[in-house]
RNA sequence: GGGUUGGUAGCUCAAUGGUAGAGCAGCGCCCUUUUAAGGCGUUGGUUGUGGGUUCGAGUCCCACCCAACCCA
């Protein structure tokens, strides 16, 4: 556009004005006393200090000039007198813009507001900005544009910041309660010859110097497990998975996922140190086992309790509650009715019965089930790499964990049999029988201990302790179209 | 995949079918403790793309692109 390329223009020839008065734009290393949040804390009057960062404001008052500088840890003022600089650092100074790097040397004062600052004695350009940033009160609104140009969103929005060095906490916050459990932190192929773990459309890719066809993983599973073959007793991995599916406001096609394995433990036991384990997190990330979302203006819209003992209730026992105390005494045929009549819900035709008592529990109590909830026992159609109940051989000894109204961690107590797991996998396959893992069930028949495992959606989570209500808004790239650019 | 809403200056937003505007940013001038600094002045537009209707289209119609939300 012809406008953009006039502040363009303007912004290149300061580049050029600066390199003709002997300054490097593009400017070198700069050492500093420490990052500005550690600058503020160490701050005390007429003390020497060297900071660096991106100048965000700019306050003109003719002979001195107020400049906010940023990194990623807080912002400083700084004041530039031109008594102090002289005329040949003036005309630099005047070249500045906003979004500019710049390292400054300068003496610490208090201005009369109480503001802490430092008076510039000297400053260096690290690097000059060539184009204008989002306006600095409103910030970058356009959801497209935060996304697609994220660093934006970072440089000028403080909600969105928050948000990632949340996700960032959680994260190192989940490393850290594993490892002190004993977890062993294993990474296991993405690429696979056999996309299983989970039932999903994986991404295909190739592999050309093997003439080999591959698959992204949908699920590490299947590897992890082959390390508790091999006696590793506790394994977690946390990475990414890929499914080559819808997007929506809580699915992307990639996502990251914990997935995690212990020798000898079943569902149960998982299910206590995921409580302690998303407890933890909550403690140190927000400060409490409260969480309380707002909206744009501040007004609380969901408070998430995560006080333990969380509660714990039967598949079966759950939708007596919510669909009627008779719902598994019913037919088939009335089952459906019921759902469209008294419960009101649409059931499509093709969904054969488990799959209508299933979407009575989604619409009924997952989606309005926001502290968190294991539904434990639930039929083995619906998780076919569960081991089965020992007195119930229709309900697999499972948990599926509900917070925010989705599902967030499913639990099992694996299946260890090679020859059940077989008989499952050549149902779940069908007719694909080349999309069978072979390699794992060999892995199986050395014997692979009993286990409890469980996966853990990182986006998820951290959707429910920041109150982002968009998977978007937890992920710094979420896959977009591509949009032709200028 | 279907429906709804949106795309206007670098950013945030206006504009009954009738001259495309404002604030911030930018540019110029004034101001030596300001902080959404302030005051005066001022530049800046292929209204997502391509067609159509009309004397006249940001606005109405059609197609397409991108996004958000809802549904599947």
């Amino acid at each position: 556009m012809e406008q953009e390329s006039e502040l363009l223009a303007l912004r290149r020839e300061k580049l050029e004005a600066l390199r003709s008065k002997g300054v490097q734009p593009f400017g070198a290393a700069f050492e500093t006393s420490g990052d500005i949040a550690q600058v503020r804390e160490q701050f005390s009057e007429g003390a020497t200090f060297r900071i660096a960062g991106r100048i965000t404001a700019h306050r003109d008052m003719g002979k001195s000039h107020f400049l906010d500088l940023r990194d990623a840890s807080g912002r400083m003022q700084v004041y530039a007198q031109a008594k102090e600089l002289g005329p040949a650092a003036i005309e630099i100074f005047a070249l500045l813009d906003l979004g500019d790097f710049i390292g400054v040397e300068g003496t610490a004062f208090t201005t009369k507001t109480g503001e802490p600052t430092l008076k510039v004695r000297r400053f260096e350009v690290l690097a000059k900005s060539l184009r204008p940033l989002p306006e600095k009160w409103h910030g970058l609104q356009d959801v497209e544009a935060r996304y697609r140009q994220r660093y934006l969103d970072l440089i000028t929005n403080k909600q969105s910041r928050e948000i990632f060095a949340k996700r960032f906490a959680i994260i190192r916050e989940m490393r850290r309660f594993l490892e002190n459990r004993g977890f062993v932190e294993v990474e296991t192929p993405m690429l696979q010859a056999v996309a299983g773990g989970a039932a999903a459309e994986p991404f295909r890719t190739h592999h050309n110097a093997l003439g080999l066809d591959l698959y992204l993983r949908i699920a590490p599973e299947l590897y992890l497990k082959r390390l508790l073959v091999g006696g590793l007793n506790k394994v977690y991995e946390l990475n990414r998975n890929f499914r080559n599916e819808g997007i929506s406001r809580r699915h992307n096609p990639e996502f990251t996922m914990l997935e995690a394995y212990w020798a000898y433990a079943d569902f149960e036991t998982i299910a206590d140190l995921v409580e302690e384990m998303v407890c933890h997190i909550a403690e140190r990330v927000c400060g409490g086992s409260t969480i309380e979302h707002r909206d744009s203006a501040g007004n609380i819209t969901r408070t998430i309790h995560l006080q333990r003992p969380w509660r714990r209730a039967r598949y079966h026992d759950l939708l007596r509650e919510a669909a009627g105390a008779d719902w598994f005494d019913l037919s088939p045929q009335q089952r459906r009715e019921r759902a469209v009549s008294r419960l009101g819900l649409d059931i499509l035709p093709q969904l054969v019965d488990y799959e209508v008592t299933q979407h009575v529990f989604e619409k009924l109590i997952e989606e309005k089930t926001f502290d968190p909830l294991f539904v434990t026992h639930c039929p083995k159609e619906l998780v076919p790499l569960a081991k089965q109940n020992r007195s119930d051989a229709s309900i697999v000894d499972v948990y599926e964990l509900i917070i925010n109204g989705v599902e967030i961690s499913p639990g099992y107590t694996e299946l260890n049999d090679p020859l059940v797991q077989r008989q499952r996998l050549v149902e779940q396959a069908g007719e694909e029988t080349q999309q069978i893992d072979e390699d794992f069930l060999l892995a199986l028949e050395y014997g692979m201990p009993p286990a409890g495992g469980f996966g853990l959606g990182i986006d998820r989570l951290t959707m429910m302790l920041t109150g982002a209500e968009s998977i978007r808004d937890v992920i710094l790239f979420p896959l977009l179209k591509p949009k032709r650019t200028t």
